[in-house]
DNA sequence: AATTCTTGCCGCATTTAATGCGGATCACAG
DNA sequence: CTGTGATCCGCATTAAATGCGGCAAGAATT
């Protein structure tokens, strides 16, 4: 019972959520990077690699989904022809007075904002944009300025892609 | 006709180029833009919000696809419950003797590599990896070392995502 | 101004896929 | 050895996607 040892003793507790996550065999890795080859595959395609009824199938893709593994169902859409020419990467360094809370916030909220991390090194945060035109970049740092979130930045722009793609389990 | 144009004058081509991309109207946009929220919505749902039936809303989609604006169907995976916990952003100076395409070929087989750009600034290269762990990292350095790609590299850790999501129309 | 032609849409019929559920099987704990 | 829980299968049901004929609006042609 895992109720049990995690009141016997917290390494037992560690180990039952490793367990959980453990949950997730070899069959539920290869229907998760089948779903993100094509998530449009039929349960009875899938099940035919993984050698599983698609009865099965759906339910550890429930599962799966249920516990946050499968985060959601997507489209992977063509920036450029959704006229977001132009991506760039902006180093920040923050300017703690205006709150670092405020500056999650907005950046959160930026649809341009693709990724924003706190990173080791000599800036605060790495933010990733997409704009529609150099200007958009500007207008960017403008805001990060303006809400006085800015004690220093630099920013890269990207002149060609070599490769571009979310996280895959693999 | 377009060909009758085209031969009489790059002016009016270019305009047909546009035409091309401008076949994308507010409700291809729209359905996008429900798809990547949700790609499992059914098509008669979708024809609710953008007041189409579902062969017409059928129809968009797969121009979509067909034009390449929506890439594929796929999912969203969790890379913590994937295992990958580490992501480091990785600067690289190219020592050009190595050759360039050979290492944007590695780069491109590289299941590891999220993200890689040509940009400005003192470096050639910015890539993104996601690793298991942080000796995940020291393995991909490596690897670049052994194939001569490196001339200098400077590498950052994320200890911390604010936000992190592949680009969505909007 | 009249007439093709094209394009995008609707709505229904058909086909395909997802879902829900009862019962069988296996692993494991008591 | 027996009970318990989890997972699976297979079928019946429900829901969704697909395919196609016909219609209407707008553009191009004459």
């Amino acid at each position: 019972m895992r109720q049990e040892l995690h009141l016997q003793n917290i390494l037992l507790y560690d180990l039952c959520i490793a367990d959980y996550f453990a949950a997730m065999d070899e069959i539920d890795r290869k229907i998760a990077c089948l779903l993100a080859e094509d998530a449009r595959r039929s349960l009875a395609d899938i099940g035919g690699v993984v050698d599983l009824s698609p009865s099965a199938v759906n339910e550890r893709i429930r599962r799966l989904t249920a516990s946050g593994a499968i985060q959601r169902f997507t489209v992977e859409a063509d920036p450029v022809a959704f006229g977001q020419d132009v991506l760039a990467f902006v180093f920040v360094a923050l300017n703690y007075e205006a709150g670092e809370a405020a500056f999650k916030d907005f950046i959160a909220a930026c649809p341009n904002v693709l990724d924003c991390h706190h990173v080791t090194g000599g800036w605060s945060y790495l933010i990733k944009i997409r704009v529609a035109t150099l200007s958009g970049v500007e207008d960017f740092l403008q805001q990060l300025k303006e809400r006085r979130f800015l004690a220093r930045s630099e920013t890269m722009l990207a002149l060609s892609t070599v490769t571009e793609k979310p996280f895959k389990p693999f």
